[in-house]
DNA sequence: TTTATTTGTGCACAGAGTTTGCACATTGTT
DNA sequence: AACAATGTGCAAACTCTGTGCACAAATAAA
């Protein structure tokens, strides 16, 4: 399995060293040296990890960690010079996944991240699932559930049995019709708004539905 | 068994401390720090269970858990910071089912909530069910009884073996009559409302049927 | 057999709930 | 900046369900 991980470090040979590494292990590293830089790219790019020093220059590593937070849960390990930072960082609950502290080793930051990823692959990939009740028209998140129309539910399931797959909105209103009906295309909108809200009420304003412009939509884990 | 819980909590970290014990020991917490948000997602969410401290911003525990106990029983555990208060409370017949004091072990809250449920949970699961009586064409709740005509005990007899899985019209046509005769939906609806009607005589006016718009029927606990 | 009484069916219409599309705001792309 | 696509609030159009009622069919009583 390939994940795409980002590595955010200033000093540049360290960062092109640990990059080396993750190359080794299968893993597509991409290099930020900039603490402003970082939002833009993560939202673009989505990897699948962060490595994320925390002296950087611009943006420091600790408000990126937060403000990462407000749109993603992808697994993130903060990466601190000094042992007694840790503390003050697990005080300040950023949301990181892990605290390593330079020097380190290459091997050992390779290891932890896989550790990470193994932890919270498992939880989304098994755990942090929709379920559809076909009989009863419901999902559920965790023991959370809510009802759904039959439009909904019926614009919901392509979506949730292909994660990341994107569907244009034609694609979808076949699904929704059995009648083989074409509605505007902001009738689907309107459908996934609701749908949107329905899912962010049991799962805690997670927004499941992306959407893919100029394409349609697609659920994301 | 998994079980939502809501904790309603102002002090942050406690809150957090409490949700991950619970999550612990497989339930599914949610927190609300403020008052005036409670009683809108307990009515959306329905918890199976409720931990309401006394003292809030906005509406107090005292207030919302009356307010709660017009339109639910979801089992309250109340949470005060005073001994003393307990008594006060009892006296106020609030209809909550535990007191718990402050401070706290987040292992003894756990172990008063399971205490609850459990208490709770015997009753709802094992005596509010309808009992249907192949032989007579009867249903009784609880010690009451009544007699249902043959089109209306196979009407509900799907319904009250899978509740809360939605039955189409056509699906129930088909447990009704032997001859697999097609009736106007309408039909099916005069004998719904002639079984509500049976039902809630003896259950206190309790609307068992749900209709799900677009789909069919269900029987709800 | 005839007459009540109960049960089943379907219709018309009212009311409730859902779906749809539009106008306009916002966001994303080039 | 200009254009295109998506998000949103809202009300109209539509669909579905509830109910009363009339009548048919089955059952029981006389």
């Amino acid at each position: 399995m390939i994940s795409s991980i980002l590595i955010v470090e200033d000093e540049i040979k360290l960062a092109a060293l640990l990059a080396d590494y993750f190359k080794l292990t299968d893993y597509a590293p991409h290099i930020i040296h900039h603490g402003d830089e970082v939002i833009a790219w993560v939202k673009l790019h989505q990897p699948k990890v962060i490595l994320l020093d925390i002296m950087l220059p611009g943006k420091n590593g600790i408000d990126l960690c937060k403000e990462i937070r407000q749109f993603s849960n992808v697994p993130i390990l903060m990466v601190t010079a000094k042992v007694d930072e840790i503390d003050r960082l697990l005080g300040l609950e950023l949301g990181a996944d892990d605290y390593i502290c330079k020097p380190f080793s290459p091997r050992e930051v390779v290891a932890r991240v896989k550790a990470v990823l193994r932890r919270t692959q498992t939880v989304e990939q098994n755990i942090d699932v929709l379920q559809l009740d076909e009989h009863r028209f419901t999902v559920s998140f965790h023991q959370q559930e809510v009802a759904l129309t039959s439009v909904e539910f019926q614009l919901l399931k392509p979506l949730a049995n292909k994660p990341e797959r994107i569907f244009t909105r034609e694609h979808l209103m076949q699904n929704m019709y059995s009648d083989h009906r074409i509605v505007n295309n902001r009738t689907i909108d309107s459908h996934i708004k609701k749908l949107r809200k329905k899912l962010a009420d049991i799962s805690e304003g997670k927004d499941w539905i992306q959407s893919v412009y100029g394409a349609g939509y697609r659920l994301v884990l």
